[in-house]
DNA sequence: TTTAGCACTCCTTGCCTCCGAGTGCTAAAG
DNA sequence: CTTTAGCACTCGGAGGCAAGGAGTGCTAAA
C-alpha cells in the first residue's frame, strides 16, 4: 500500500530533522515546515498512522518521532534529495585525489583516508581482486658479491622487489640462468603448485641452484599469498565520537573495536549496484545493527574493483554522504580507467 | 630531602591501588595493605605531609588520594616491582613476532600494532632513520612494448619498483643503456640534485631518452623524499575507551584524534635511553598532558632505529608495560641485528 | 610517635517536585 | 469525511533536598 503524498511529505520532514538535529521531531515543529498552513493536530494524526505503518516509532510516549530503518529505507529510495556537490566540494575532492598514488596496495587505503577525512565518517577501504593470481615475470639482479635483487611482477601487473643475500658467491652467469629458468617453469602458476614443481627439481638442479630457487619462490608464495588474502584497511574510527548516538562509550567502543579487529566482515556489496545503502537492521552484522553503511566500488583496472565504504549512525546523512561517495568513486574510476593502473596522472586536463 | 620508608610504602600502595582501580585510596584502605599493624589515623598523618611534598593529591576535600604526576615519577623511578615477564607473556610475544616482516616499512608498522593488541593500549611506531638517503642503484627491466620496471636500490639497501608506461616503443639496448647512464650520473645525490642533473641534459640526450629519464627520476625523488619524510603508525586508540579516565567522550576524541592527525608530534626519546617514560605534564604537547607514554626504541639494522611508544592515562600499569616493551624491543633488536632482514651492506665501496 | 575518638566535609544516591514538550482524544467546524 | 481547536494526560529531564557513607583533620590521651 502506498503513502499518500503528505505523509511521505510529513516522513521526509522527520527524517531531514533527525539526521540534521538527531532530536526527535514534533508535531508543532512538523506543522512549521509544511507547505500551506496545516494544524499540528492533522499532523498528530498523520503521525500515529505513519507510526501504525512502521515507518515512525517515539522514544517514550510522548516524545516526537523518530524514523525507523523502514522510514529510512523508504527515505533513502524515495524521497532524498538528490543533494549536488558544490563548486567547492568537487574542488576538494578533486584536491584530496590530487596527489599521486604508486602502489595498488596504498592506493585502496589512500582512498579510504581521503573519503574518512573528506566526509568526517569512520570509513574502510578494500580490494576486490581475482583470487588467482600468479608471478607473470622473474628478474634477479646481481648487487655484489654478498646479495642480489629479486624482483616479481604479478599477473595483476603489480611489482614488488626485495633485496637477498648471497649465501654463496655465484658467477655471472648464474643469475641469468636462473632468472631464466624460473620465468619457464614457475610463472602462471598458484602457490602450492610452486612448492611442487621445486620439489621436482631437487635432483635436477645442483645444491647451489635450489638454494637460490627456494629463496625466490618463497618470496613469490608469500606475495601470492598476501594478494590473495586481500586486506581492509580502516580509518577514522575516531570520528564516531563526534556524533550524539556514540556518547555511550561502550557503543562506541564496541563498533569501533569491531572496525579494527573484525575489519574482514565489514559489509560488501552484492549485486552490481555501484552504490548501496545498507540500514541499521539490514546490516547482517550485530555489531552494526545499529548504524548504517554506505558503500561504493571504483575500478582500478585489470579486472579489479576498488570498493570503500562509509560507517555512521542510522542517522546518517546519507544525501550528502552518497552524493560525494559516488562522485568519489566515479572519479577514481576515471582516474585508473583511463590511464593505466600504476602510471602518472599528472598530465591531466 | 628523602622521603621516609614508610611514606615511600604508602605511596607505592597508593599507586599501585589506583593502577588497578581507578579509585582514589582511603587511609583504612591503605592500613589494611601495610604489614605490621598501623592504624588508619597514622596512615592520615603521613597522607597529609604527602600531599603536603607534592606526591598526592586529593580530587576533593574529604575523598582518598590518588598519585600526582611527581608521585608517578617517583614510582616510576624507585618504587615500582620489575615486573617479570611470565613465561606465557614471552611465549606470546614470540609468538607475535613469529610472522616473517618483509619490508622495513611495513616492518615498523606492525612492530606498532603487535604492541597495541598485545598490550591493550593505543600505541604508536615509527623509524627513526638517517636523513641523507640517495638512490645506489637503478635497473630497468623491459616487459613489453608498452611498460618497463624500474627498480630503485635505496642508500639504506631497501629495493623499491614500479611498473611504468612505456610512451614510445624502444628498441633493445635503450633501457640498458638508460640504466647505465642512471647508475653514473644519478646515484649518491639528493633529490635536488637529481632534478639538477637531469636539467643539465636537457640538450645531450635525444627528447625519447629524456622522456624515460625524467620518469624514472620522477619515482626516484618521490621515493627519497617519502623516506626522508618518515611516517608515524598509529594503532588501536579505540583501546583508550576501555578506561574509565576516557569516558568522558570528548577527551577521549580529543586524544584519539591527536594521535591520527597529529602523529608527527608525538613524542620521541631524548637522550639515548632505550626506554622511556613521560608521565602527564611532561610531556610537552597540550593533548596528552593528562596521560603517560611509554617509548622504546629497536635496532633495525644500518643506522636505522625502530621506535614504538605506548599511550595511556597516567594511571597506566607502568610495571607490566615497560617490562613488555622493553621485552619486545629486545626481541626485535635481536632479530634484525643478527640476521636477516633487508639486507645487509657487508662490501664497502 | 602512635592511636582513638569525634566533628566535619563533600560526593553519591535516591526521592520528590515541577516544568514543558508532546501526545491522544473528543467535539465542533468546514 | 476531513480538519481543527481544546483539553487532560504522560513522561523525561532538571533542580532541590535529605540521608548515607567514605574519608578527612584535629585534638587529646597512651
Amino acid at each position: 500500500m502506498e503513502l499518500t503524498d503528505r505523509k511521505k511529505q510529513i516522513l521526509k520532514i522527520v527524517v531531514d530533522g533527525y539526521i540534521a538535529t538527531a532530536e526527535p521531531l514534533g508535531s508543532k515543529a512538523i506543522a512549521e515546515k509544511m507547505p500551506g498552513k496545516i494544524s499540528s493536530a492533522t499532523i498528530r494524526n498523520e503521525l500515529a498512522e505513519l507510526v501504525e505503518l512502521g515507518y515512525l516509532e517515539q522514544p517514550h510516549t510522548s516524545s516526537g518521532r523518530i524514523p525507523t530503518p523502514k522510514g529510512y529505507r523508504l527515505y533513502v529510495n524515495e524521497l532524498m534529495e538528490q543533494h549536488t556537490l558544490s563548486a567547492e566540494e568537487t574542488a576538494s575532492i578533486n584536491a584530496s585525489l590530487g596527489g599521486k598514488m604508486a602502489q595498488v596496495d596504498q592506493l585502496v587505503s589512500q582512498a579510504g583516508q581521503m573519503v574518512s577525512r573528506f566526509m568526517g565518517y569512520p570509513s574502510y577501504a578494500m580490494a576486490e581482486g581475482r583470487r588467482d593470481i600468479s608471478v607473470r615475470r622473474f628478474e634477479l639482479i646481481a648487487v655484489d658479491s654478498g646479495s642480489f635483487i629479486a624482483v616479481v611482477m604479478l599477473s595483476d601487473s603489480r611489482v614488488k622487489s626485495q633485496l637477498m643475500p648471497l649465501t654463496l658467491p655465484v658467477d655471472g652467469q648464474t643469475l641469468p640462468e636462473i632468472s631464466h629458468l624460473l620465468n619457464t617453469h614457475f610463472t602462471g602458476i598458484g602457490p602450492e603448485e610452486i612448492s611442487r614443481h621445486l620439489m621436482n627439481l631437487t635432483d635436477q638442479v645442483s645444491g647451489q641452484w635450489f638454494l637460490l630457487l627456494n629463496q625466490v619462490c618463497d618470496y613469490a608464495r608469500q606475495l601470492l599469498q598476501e594478494a590473495a588474502h586481500q586486506s581492509v584497511f580502516t580509518t577514522g574510527a575516531s570520528q564516531l565520537l563526534k556524533f550524539p548516538e556514540f556518547r555511550d562509550v561502550d557503543k562506541a567502543h564496541d563498533l569501533m573495536s569491531f572496525m579494527v579487529d573484525n575489519k574482514e566482515n565489514l559489509p560488501v556489496p552484492t549485486g552490481d549496484s555501484p552504490m548501496q545503502i545498507l540500514i541499521g537492521p539490514e546490516n547482517v552484522n550485530d555489531a552494526l545493527k545499529e548504524s548504517s553503511v554506505v558503500i561504493a566500488s571504483y575500478d582500478i583496472g585489470e579486472n579489479m574493483r576498488g570498493l570503500v565504504g562509509v560507517v555512521g549512525p542510522t542517522r546518517m546523512d546519507y544525501a550528502t554522504v552518497a552524493a560525494r561517495l559516488s562522485y568519489f568513486a566515479e572519479s577514481l574510476s576515471r582516474m585508473f580507467g583511463a590511464g593505466q593502473l600504476p602510471a602518472k596522472e599528472d598530465t591531466k586536463e
